[in-house]
DNA sequence: CATATTTGGTTTATAAAATAAACTACTTTA
DNA sequence: TAAAGTAGTTTATTTTATAAACCAAATATG
């Protein structure tokens, strides 16, 4: 049996991890509806939503929609290939 | 979309999740044995074993070979199902 | 009209977790 | 008999995650 691969740890959180794979299936979403889909606090999603689009995982748009802020965000291509490095990684704790 | 399920906090940690990955499959391994497959230092593969134990999702027992102390780790029932409901959830994270 | 309340966040503080370093107890080897 | 190794545990430190407090603007309410 090979040893196990590290698991990123910037992918090995769940609200992280929530985002990335919310980000994967629909390319862009706003700060809102992934609040409301991942169940997090605001606050909590500010500040890891700030980790991945540091790490460059992730593109974050701060416009208006009407006069009220707008956070969209969308994956990068490293971001993207972060995620399925993370989920092969996996494969291997999780295959019984 | 179904709303993500929240992941075992207990299982979700690279370190314990290997460690139960470990014993899913060989059904008891000794401390060593572990410490080498994961590549973790003592202390923290300590720490995490007791976690695990605490929790009831693995039995520990002390005794000796030779003059040396072992440390041997079994899956629980309740340790093995909460393994099956992790991977469960974290599917729905990991799907693209 | 003024004052709550809501929206869409950010910042800061606190709690929990992971990890590393130090230590224990004993054994083996030189 | 002193040094080094084995098999761990305990404690301290660092890192993370989470919660609480806050901010600015907009909208609703009496």
């Amino acid at each position: 049996m090979a040893d196990f691969k590290d698991l990123d740890p910037l992918l090995h959180s769940q609200l992280r991890l929530a985002v990335m794979s919310l980000l994967v299936s629909v390319k862009s979403a706003e700060f809102v509806y992934i609040k409301e889909k991942t169940n997090a606090t605001a606050g909590n999603l500010s500040v890891q939503i700030d980790k991945l689009s540091t790490a460059g995982y992730i593109e974050v748009e701060k416009s208006f929609k009407g006069k009220k802020p707008l956070t969209t965000c969308k994956i990068t291509k490293k971001g993207l290939q972060a995620f399925e490095e993370y989920v092969n990684a996996l494969q291997q704790y999780i295959r019984k």
